[in-house]
DNA sequence: TTGAAAGCGCTACCAC
DNA sequence: GTGGTAGCGCTTTCAA
């Protein structure tokens, strides 16, 4: 592998000419910086990475760990993540944490000083090993606020407040709603939480936990007709999927016999359900302003203090909710 | 951050004797080595990689490429391919390509000599740029073979023959195929050719390509209704799922009306369909073989030939397929 | 078994 | 605008 010497001998130059050619091109004069190109791509020469990464103490790395890369949600949430990273010039690299505790800091350990800064989505270390994490290096959490660390939260709960009153409104008084896709996601109670305060009056059933698998839906469905509900909001697509094709199958459909909502949209991908009465979710979006933040961070000066940021979602009304059948 | 002379002077030893008690632990005595290790326990000390891979050449990261996250398939391989790094020690950091040649070779140029070893799943680059990379260093294809880089091809091809003699075998005559998830993929139009040539007698109408995804699934229900087929296989679970969601409202069902298969059974990524027929693709396994190739190559003498796996899929026939009805 | 010293490839400081 | 030089933190000869 060419090295920088190599190439200041093949240009007639210094080392220190060849390295500021490459990297602060407008602090030498054109002729030379022609000559130093020209020899540089005539050895194929290529950045040592680690060699740059030792001295200057960047690694031009941007870290994003998920929970599970079998949850569609993520893949768009990556995907703006992603854009960001490459209009900065970053690379994203994608890790996966299994959804284990363990997992997560053993990666943020030792991820830290391989990377310029780390994003969490759904992150399930505690709090204080997440503001230790940001002590170390830039972190930004995506769909959980802790004290300490920068955060981007997508507004689900507003979306369920939003959801719950336009359910109580056709007229539901027995609501059923589908747990989230994690166990141990933060926001999943907080989703739930709004939900029933949104509808004091009325009665919500909590089917929960559920995994994000379409099978799982299709075992849901018995109890959720056991519970009486006139309609149902199912947190994952996945989930509402499996649900749907089992009432399909019994002969049941929507909005006639009840009500369905589903409390992300993954138009992104793959899953999007033309009909469904839904939260849309700006994942992407999420992605791109977390790994933003994460730059600023980066770039910025140690010790910034932290910023929260809470994402609005959107709800999309409809053909699958209308009134409850009156019997 | 403590480096390793902080160590060293705290432990009453020189750098040198740090360094091996913390990497070569049987070059040290068993006294000095406790020092050390509790010296560098009480200061916090932690390798600098960039330091240490200048030195020796290695990152301990794998980097292990793919066209899209929104395509469950993938989420099992890189468990797989996670579970085989973590045991070696590595890290392994997934890179998405969004299908695009022009980004899949950037990045492999971009993450050359940040990493050991390149996995790259269902690679778009041409033979010779797959080539050139490996030349640069380890890499391993997975679904699709090239000269000069070793691979890891899961055999849907001859899924596809054991498929098609399933639904020969029932009397079918005409079998709609809708396509791969991927245009560019390079197994696509071999699953298809091989499906033709298990049923040379029959007639086998390929609609394709479809992306992965439930809507399109719906959208390609009445295409498929319209070539008068009386079995169909599709080639991703999201797809078979729309499909099946647009067929059953039609009143339509399995095996009754038509035969229905998936050619992946996706059951690690939540999308498995109790009932279906379908390949089972041994996706995780893939994962594994993957990254273990690539720590051989990356572990073994550079020069080694490439090597090819195959690996088997299984037929699982289920209730969705049957005997034509007789008209 | 341990220590001293060289050097991995690069950037950045300080002269000129 | 350019070159010399020091040094980032580590591993690894080579001597002791």
């Amino acid at each position: 592998m060419a090295r920088l010497e190599d190439v200041a001998r093949a240009a007639g130059v210094s080392a220190s000419t060849v390295s500021r050619a490459l990297s602060r091109p407008d602090m030498i004069s054109e002729s030379t910086r022609h000559r130093v190109l020209a020899a540089a791509e005539e050895l194929g020469y290529r950045h040592n990475a680690a060699a740059r990464a030792l001295v200057t103490g960047r690694t031009g790395l941007l870290a994003f760990s998920v929970p599970s890369l079998a949850n569609p949600f993520y893949a768009p949430v990556i995907a703006g993540a992603q854009e960001a990273a490459e209009k900065a010039g970053c690379e994203l690299i994608v890790v996966v944490t299994d959804g284990s505790p363990e997992r997560e800091k053993a990666l943020m350990d030792r991820l830290a000083d391989r990377v310029d800064g780390f994003a969490a989505a759904g992150p399930r270390s505690t709090g204080d090993t997440l503001a230790a994490v940001a002590r170390r290096l830039p972190l930004v959490t995506l769909n959980r606020r802790v004290r300490g660390a920068s955060s981007v939260v997508i507004d689900t709960p507003a979306g369920m407040t939003g959801l719950g009153a336009h359910l109580a409104g056709l007229g539901h008084r027995r609501i059923a709603y589908l747990g989230g896709p994690d166990a141990g996601s933060w926001l999943d109670p907080r989703r739930l939480r709004a939900l029933r305060e949104s509808v004091p009056d009325r009665e919500v059933v909590a089917l929960t936990p559920y995994p994000p698998e379409f099978e799982a839906g299709v075992r849901a469905t018995d109890a959720v007709l056991e519970t009486g509900a006139t309609a149902v909001v199912a947190y994952s697509s996945t989930l509402l999927l499996g649900l749907l094709h089992r009432m399909t199958t019994l002969g049941l459909s929507a909005p006639g016999d009840f009500s369905l909502a589903c409390a992300d949209d993954l138009s992104a991908a793959g899953l999007a359900l033309p009909d469904i009465t839904a939260l849309h979710v700006p994942a992407a979006e999420a992605g791109r302003r977390t790994v933003e933040r994460l730059l600023e961070l980066a770039a910025g000066s140690r010790g910034e203090s932290a910023t929260h940021q809470l994402l609005p979602v959107e709800l999309l009304v409809r053909t699958s909710t209308g009134s409850p059948a009156t019997p």
